[in-house]
RNA sequence: GCAGGGAUGGCGGAGUGGUUAACGCGUUAGACUGCUAAUCUAAACUCCGAAAGGAGGCGAGGGUUCGAAUCCCUCUUCCUGCGCCA
């Protein structure tokens, strides 16, 4: 959430009601906020008077008993504090539980240069990548999405959807999934499968190589943690909750994130890098009519995630550096792809800035999201309690989150891209060390 | 799963019912001497407050008490041993 602070200064408020009212948002939790934190601060000023009296009577009974004079009459007395104090302290607790309950439901401040627009279709497209193959059909409606930028080949024959392919080549099996498992399940199998590991084994090393710090993170965190890493309409959405209070994670994001939680890192180990492996699992419920065929959306995948702890001044840069990272491992596995700035109307609230990497699908004819990429400044990073320290004084530190990317999703891109005439599937060359098979 | 022992500042670590959580290391600032070393002095938990000041803090939450790091209960977590196990 944000800094009390922000609330409480009159310039600073107005420019975090300007944020929300750019998100298309009411600005009545900013509103509510300020209100009942000025309610808290009164009620904890009275309380606290109350505590110092009694303090104060704490203190004379110990000198009292000391000399071995009588206490009593002072013990009555500080029973009688003890009661009001109580009833004080019972507001205090209520008010601040209503001031953070609205300030966790207030948007992080937008980026300087995060689009301002209502609804998908005014994100603002950043850049073009690779050479996409479009249907005949598609030709019109695709250089409308690629904004006339994109370099493209019209398609011979008619692609196949990677639902059929991976059907037809026995590479999984949807319909028992579904009877053992449910809906949105699936087994990937012989070298789909193989694929789907080297595909992340190749994530990981190249990031390795840019010297981040691999973690393979559990899969199950505890309340603290989840509610501190989410948002509360995941809660309702997103989370599938295990035992009496642990969660599923949907991403290694919420692990990676919680690593550092209540420590004080050393200001020269900043900026710290870390990749992150782990399977996600997502109810997706609000979302039962959106591609319920086939293996794009499911509940439980895998995916390499990078997460960054950084100095508030070095976000952008990093931002920039981890879309970069991702864009290279899509560009090697020859994926022809757009990057969009999302409009400030469509950010979840953790994030002041983020862009989506969006692949083409030659079937369907449109962009599909692969993995996105934020900038949280300070906005998980405060409920976590991560900080460092500059000359004796402690400041919040900044993350960021940005995919690598997620199988199986990639696995239809992979399917519906590099499928040939002849009924085949070319693996990329970078794959090829880590598959062992050129095709399948 | 069972039994025993722990959890105190950035780190180490004392403190077994009474006013101000000792001490050491590290950190920051200042002084001093050729010096960034040594030495000396000071500062540094969180919250409210412009400040003066006040309140809360010893893994978390309750309780006993005028008063709890200290006593009691529940939970979390770590260590040791035993058991089980891919």
């Amino acid at each position: 959430m944000l800094d009390i602070a922000l609330f409480r200064n009159d310039k600073d408020f107005k420019k975090l009601l300007e944020s929300e009212k750019n998100r298309f948002r009411e600005t009545k939790n900013a509103e509510e906020t300020k209100k009942y934190d000025e309610l808290w601060k009164k009620a904890k000023q009275t309380c606290e008077e109350k505590k110092a009296e009694k303090n104060k009577i704490t203190k004379e009974i110990a000198e009292l008993a000391k000399n071995k004079k009588p206490i009593d009459q002072l013990k009555e007395k500080s029973k009688k504090i003890d009661t009001e104090i109580k009833d004080l302290e019972q507001k205090q607790i209520e008010y601040l539980k209503s001031r953070d309950k609205y300030r966790s439901e207030v948007g992080n401040i937008l980026w300087h240069n995060t689009t301002i627009g209502q609804g998908e279709e005014n994100n603002h497209l950043i850049k073009c990548c690779g050479k996409a193959k479009v249907q005949k059909s598609h030709i019109k409606q695709f250089k409308t999405l690629s904004g006339g930028k994109m370099q493209f080949e019209e398609l011979k024959f008619n692609p196949k959807s990677h639902v059929d392919i991976g059907l037809e080549k026995d590479l999984f099996d949807l319909e028992r999934a579904a009877k053992i498992s449910g809906s949105r399940f699936y087994f990937l199998k012989n070298k789909l499968a193989i694929l789907h590991l080297s595909i992340l084994r190749f994530a990981i090393d190249k990031l390795m190589k840019k010297g981040f710090n691999f973690m393979y993170t559990p899969f199950i965190v505890n309340k603290d943690t989840i509610e501190k890493t989410a948002e509360l309409s995941d809660f309702e959405e997103m989370l599938y909750k295990v035992g009496n209070d642990q969660f599923l994670i949907a991403t290694a994001e919420q692990t990676l994130a919680g690593f550092h939680m209540d420590e004080l890192i050393p200001k020269d180990s900043l900026p710290l890098k870390y990749v992150g492996l782990s399977s996600c699992f997502r109810r997706e419920a609000g979302s039962h009519t959106k591609d319920t065929r086939g293996i794009f959306r499911v509940h439980q995948f895998d995916k390499v995630e990078q997460y960054i702890f950084c100095l508030p001044e070095d976000s952008e840069k990093i931002h920039n550096e981890m879309i970069k990272n991702e864009e290279e491992i899509i560009q090697e596995l020859e994926l022809p792809y757009r990057l969009m700035d999302i409009c400030s109307s469509d950010l979840n609230l953790t994030a002041a800035k983020k862009n989506d990497l969006e692949a083409w699908m030659p079937v369907q004819g449109t962009f599909r999201e692969l993995g996105s990429g934020s900038i949280t400044t300070d906005y998980q990073t405060r409920n976590l309690n991560i900080k460092y320290e500059d000359k004796n004084e402690k400041f919040v530190v900044h993350s960021l989150n940005c995919t690598i990317l997620a199988s199986p999703r990639i696995l239809t891109a992979i399917i519906e891209n590099h499928q040939t005439k002849e009924g085949k599937i070319n693996i990329p060359k970078a794959l090829w060390l880590y598959t062992g098979f050129k095709e399948i």
